[in-house]
DNA sequence: GTTCTAGAAC
DNA sequence: GTTCTAGAAC
């Protein structure tokens, strides 16, 4: 009896209340991939890899550890063990493709939830890469090498990366061929000059 | 992370 | 007129 109307009083779509993500939520899908038959291509008691679903280049695979590990900043040094496991099960998958180059890396600000180390091959001839962000993300110091990632755990017991807005800069960077000196305009003549890197 | 699409860029 | 990018998605 205090207040006479309807309770109705939140402004609806105020964005400055953003919920925490759900399951089920977007950012949550490696957690089904993990177990989607369809992608894994190996797991052991420890790790599984899975191929990515919308892949940057002709060979991307996703090494994720069983262990929740929400992200970079939650290890441990005493983890870094677990990080040269994930990055020697990578290299040995790579073993399975003798002529194809590989990087082995991190985003330094992920969207998808749970550690994931990429493993991806260096023509990024993909139909799923689409945009300069997806080209910068693996292609600028966005992209943490697993070795310097491994390094830094174990020299100063934690990951240091970086703050959100640099790696926002790092993602609106002009784009650069990783091959050579080209500066293309826009991504399909990037992605029509990346042709003359790759050798069929 | 992707999809969709308005309008900027050409 | 077409190509391409970038912001909303309840």
């Amino acid at each position: 009896m205090a207040t006479g109307g309807p309770s109705k009083r939140s402004a609806p779509h105020d964005s400055s209340n953003v919920p925490p993500a759900k399951k089920g939520h977007w950012s949550q899908g490696l957690l089904a991939a993990m177990n989607d038959p369809n992608l894994v291509v190996a797991t052991d008691d420890r790790i599984v890899i899975i191929k990515d679903k919308y892949p940057k280049a002709r060979y991307h695979f996703l090494v994720i550890p069983k262990i929740n590990v929400p992200n970079l900043k939650s290890l441990k040094r005493e983890q870094s063990e677990l990080l040269r496991y994930m990055e020697n099960q990578a290299q040995m998958l790579a073993i399975n493709y003798p002529q194809v180059e590989f990087r082995y890396g991190y985003h330094a600000i992920p969207s998808m939830s749970q550690l994931h180390l990429h493993m991806i091959s260096q023509d990024f001839d993909s139909p799923c890469l689409k945009t300069k962000r997806h080209w910068n993300s693996f292609n600028t110091r966005y992209f943490l090498d697993s070795a310097d990632v491994i390094r830094c755990l174990e020299e100063r017991g934690m990951v240091v990366t970086m703050t959100p807005i640099a790696g926002e800069k790092l993602l609106e960077q002009p784009l650069k061929c990783h091959k050579c000196v080209y500066s293309p305009q826009n991504m399909p003549k990037l992605k029509q000059h990346l042709y003359k890197h790759i050798n069929n």
